[in-house]
DNA sequence: GGCGGGGTCATTGTATACATTAAAAGGTTT
DNA sequence: AAACCTTTTAATGTATACAATGACCCCGCC
């Protein structure tokens, strides 16, 4: 037989990859405690992997562990967000800027192939849940050939890192049509800009980019109240 | 009793700290394998420990885990010197800018105070070695308040990490007393910056001061060359 | 009635035993 | 003799049992 249960990847991996979906998909809002040996049931896996997957969304901001006192799912103040979208906006211009001396001619034709996808996607009568998921596919896929062109390894994984906890920030990722017309037009500058070898161009509207990004968020983003860390005893004896 | 035996930290932490500083400290050198069972003798720990230790050393850059295969300590190439230094160059400079900005007179008393120490230090009368780590010492409170004066707390822990990832870089810190001499006068430039606000002059003076950090490097800085994974399989039977 | 002390519990931290992987060794075949 | 398959074995991945911490609750005391 051929492979049958041969495994696809770890327990470890599996159990990381269960949290980290819950948490993005809400299931584990902000602040929620995530208890080892729930978890387990969760994610179908000992406790053992389950740990390290939890330090591993640790080590990458998506949960806060207190020594003796477990996981919470980090919350995010408006501060924070203001923190996260003024380095994402540095970087991002930073990486655009290098990458305007670089980009192969490669990369430019997958970058203005993402965008013909997006406008193919945003004319099309599909509905618009699915639209707003694949235009964030393509925006995926524009950014990160962007930071790749840039040249620099470690610059690419921060800017994954800070996306993704962007990414978590949204909670619920409600996007209107205008916004996401706005960021078309902000690619398609972006890459007139990349084939015109203007580095300070690509910078400036990767900037511009970004920051309209976090404006966008100034309204879905209530300040959650941080909660006690034991929110409560069980349910009380009847 | 007062304390006695009472944990001053976890088992995880220790053996954190103690596979660190034996990396930084070359008594594991780059490429070196280091195997879970051998790091229990070791560290004096369990392996569940050991593991975790060497999950978050893989995640700070200090090792690099392949599944089913283990830890290896991480070499660094000169592209790798010149992406870490390049990144720490924008973001020391960017931190810098934000602190001329806003730099409280106590964290500036605070700059002021170890540039003055450091004075101290480099016209005693005690050995190098003790100068030179002095020397680091302070230079890490310097760098360190900036990062705090730029109120990024998020740019404070990447750059901390960019530091440490630096630091093992070095391997064997050798510096010249020129070097500490030019990297005393850089200090001395960004203090006078600071006090004058003079957001530009900061950002300048911090980026050259990097820069410089990296020439620096290039002659003590070996490519070591890849090896293979499992180097030897214990001593030949004779 | 509020406040402090001690016991109990849930939960995390650690150790260890077992399962699984994949590299190395050795023998067989062409 | 070289290449392939089988066996062995050393290492990591996972599960589970045990230890230790810290929070909650109840009771006694002020």
């Amino acid at each position: 037989m051929e492979s049958g249960a041969s495994y696809v990847s770890s327990a470890a991996d599996r159990a990381y990859a269960t949290i980290r979906a819950s948490i993005l998909n809400g299931t584990f809002p902000p602040n929620a405690r995530l208890k080892e040996t729930e978890l387990v049931d969760f994610c179908g896996v000992s406790r053992t992997p389950v740990r390290e997957a939890l330090r591993r969304l640790a080590a990458e901001d998506f949960v806060v562990i207190t020594r003796n006192q477990g996981a919470q799912v980090k919350s995010w103040s408006h501060d924070d967000l203001d923190d996260l979208f003024a380095l994402r906006a540095l970087l991002e211009g930073h990486a655009a800027e290098r990458a305007a001396r670089r980009t192969s001619p490669e990369d430019l034709r997958r970058i203005a192939a993402a965008i013909e996808e997006m406008d193919a996607v945003l004319t099309s009568d599909a509905p618009q849940d699915e639209k707003v998921s694949e235009f964030l596919r393509l925006n995926r896929v524009v950014h990160e050939t962007v930071w790749r062109a840039s040249g620099s390894s470690r610059l690419m994984r921060i800017l994954g890192h800070l996306v993704e906890q962007a990414l978590m920030a949204h909670t619920a990722q409600r996007f209107s049509l205008t916004r996401i017309a706005e960021s078309h037009h902000h690619h398609q500058e972006l890459l007139r800009a990349l084939e015109s070898r203007d580095a300070a161009w690509a910078e400036a509207i990767m900037r511009s980019h970004i920051h309209a990004a976090r404006r966008a968020l100034e309204h879905a983003a209530p300040n959650p109240q941080p909660r006690p860390l034991r929110p409560r005893p069980a349910s009380p004896v009847e």
